[in-house]
DNA sequence: ATTTGTGCAAATCGTTTGCATCTGA
DNA sequence: TCAGATGCAAACGATTTGCACAAAT
């Protein structure tokens, strides 16, 4: 008996439906049902799509009065990526971002605020792309467009 | 008098034409011409586009027998990148990437070397680009293509 | 009963910084 | 001369890891 705050979602709108989902895929990743992961999968994925860093997710892990160390939200979260619940972002070579959004799209990178906002992969065409070199695979396209505050000159 | 090797650039295929240029972008950004820059320099600019990280630069100077200390070498790199002698690349969180190649153009990345490849921007065309948020500038377009050796299955 | 996850604090890695000492203009 | 640059070692911030304990299957 630990005195961890409950783990049911009445703080968190997360559909009984999507929670079965998760489980799902944590249980086909071999994954156990802990505590900690389950709170952090319904901090990640209670609202659409996000993109934090390990800091922001266990900062609002704090504030919903829930304890898990530093840690364990690096490991989580690396453990989420490897199974595929979450992406990587790479645009600032000093924070790592992970993004909810699973779909193929891009960002925008306000460099400023650190901010990433989703651009669909729609809003970009792309008629043009070289073929990759003999003997790899292209596993990705990445595409960031970096922000600037408007300079009202 | 120092037992630093000589900064004539004997090993370096550096055009005295280059050089000039060299040193006057250095002189206009008000970077003085000291010995360690200057080798630094040629290492960076010897042969054509190149993708380097800090700890590589390091390494090339200790290979030609130049004695520069690290911390030298990330804070030269860092001026050259305010100058504009060199642009940044970001495709990895946990390393830094500076390319001297300064025309626009993307990269391929291996992941599982960290090595990094140009491509031309005319080999990747864009027909739409979402027009930047409200009150914000396009700075920039980063394209990633990421790579994966062939799996030959 | 096992096996796997957790938390803590210490370790690591890339990078930056403070400060006394040099050095280029 | 003397502002600005260098080198070293210590400081740093983000992330990882080792190990004793706790929880899930």
């Amino acid at each position: 008996m630990t005195t961890l705050a409950s783990t049911s979602n009445d703080l968190m709108d997360v559909s009984p439906a999507q929670e079965r989902a998760l489980e799902q895929r944590l249980r086909a990743a071999g994954l156990r049902m802990t505590r900690p992961r389950i709170l952090l999968a319904h901090l990640l994925f209670r609202h659409g799509d996000r993109h934090l860093t390990a800091e922001m997710l266990y900062g609002e892990a704090q504030v919903e009065g829930l304890e898990v160390s530093l840690a364990t939200v690096y490991n989580t979260l690396n453990q989420f990526l490897e199974v595929g619940l979450l992406r990587q972002v790479v645009v600032d070579s000093t924070r790592s971002y992970f993004d909810t959004n699973l779909g193929g799209h891009h960002h925008f990178f306000v460099e400023s605020t650190g901010e990433l906002i989703d651009v669909p992969s729609q809003a970009i065409k792309i008629n043009d792309l070289p073929k990759a070199p003999e003997g790899f695979d292209m596993s990705g396209v990445d595409i960031v467009l970096r922000l600037t505050p408007k300079v009202t000159d």
